[in-house]
DNA sequence: CAGGATATGGAGATAATCTCCATTTGTCAA
DNA sequence: TTGACAAATGGAGATTATCTCCATATCCTG
């Protein structure tokens, strides 16, 4: 399928500064405030080598977006390594929370990008997904956990924190989210 | 301030032709991907007259919105007024996913105007928080919810749940996190 | 280093949004 | 009624944003 030869050097590098530029701006929340054209120009690039390498404002998005996901999971990794499930899920939990609150404008994206249904952040957001789905079972198997809940209940809740970023009482909000999920995914005695 | 005097009565006329066209556009879910010219001919109606009715596309999403918060709001005195605080906030959420379910497209219109930061979407929010923060509020009265988590973490959950109306297994999993938020909420013995 | 393949910028085609105003329609006082 | 004034209208076209195209520049391979 996708038997891409290399890209030629310059074109990677006009590439990068595409994402580079994005990334900013993506974090500053103004992602879909701009103009498409002046992110080819705050690049230092012409529009016809954006629309090469992003052929919409989707596309770039969902790119950067894609290094996110990444981190994050590498993250849920490392937690279900080193702590008991419980802990770990929850841990996982408030580092999502963290995450959203250091980069502003990520929560925002992130819950436009959601709306206009979009199938590359629905695989994002499936990788995301599965490593909910491992700290949850981890949890289940090892009894801290109840066995009937999905979850996909779970992505609801952290999509529920990222789509309400802007209330002002969000921080304290969204920890009581999390308090109220990981209160209720506790198994009933 | 909004010293409105009345409409006259074609302009009256108009603005309900536009309503209607654009509350159907919504459920379909089609209505970011309408061009919005056409909104005016479909409603026939010109377009100088669509923009004096509503300057943008966001505005004509708002006055519709306006319209399913009030039925929302309403239908959460009503359980109130008519059963136990627990059962109320309860058959409140469950009544909200119905909702959305029912209304195909306003889960994920409610998803875009959420993220476009708009500020009579938070007006229109608040109204339905303040419904939630009722229903709450009363059940924490009676014994049955604990108080130390705000309504806000309520509605979190909710906004979670119409951002990703799209998911596969959306009616199940929605339905978890009403389960999970409702446990999470039941006052600890 | 020559020749072919890749990539580039940005001028302008295309398409969407929004404004303006000559004309129509409703309102109300006489 | 009706005349006169205010309010509202539609849609042609100005404005602004998106996207395409290709003559030119750059890289790579043998």
């Amino acid at each position: 399928m996708t038997a891409n030869r290399p890209l030629r050097v310059d074109a990677q590098r006009k590439r990068e500064a595409l994402l580079a530029t994005a990334q900013e701006v993506f974090d500053a929340g103004d992602f879909f405030d701009l103009r498409f054209d002046d992110f080819a120009r705050l690049a230092g690039v012409g529009a016809g080598t954006l629309y090469r390498h992003f052929p919409t404002r989707e596309a770039l998005a969902e790119a950067v977006y894609h290094g996110e996901v990444a981190a994050l999971c590498d993250r849920a990794r490392q937690l279900q390594a080193t702590l008991p499930a419980a802990e770990a899920l929850a841990g996982f939990l408030r580092d999502m929370v963290d995450h959203m609150d250091a980069h502003q404008g990520l929560a925002r994206t992130l819950a436009t990008l959601m709306a206009s249904g979009s199938s590359t952040i629905a695989e994002g957001g499936r990788a995301l997904e599965r490593a909910v789905t491992d700290l949850v079972a981890a949890a289940v198997q090892d009894g801290t956990v109840r066995d009937d809940v999905d979850a996909g209940a779970v992505m609801m809740a952290l999509h529920g924190i990222g789509a309400a970023h802007d209330r002002p009482a969000w921080r304290a909000e969204a920890d009581g989210v999390i308090s109220l999920v990981l209160d209720g995914l506790r198994r009933p005695v």
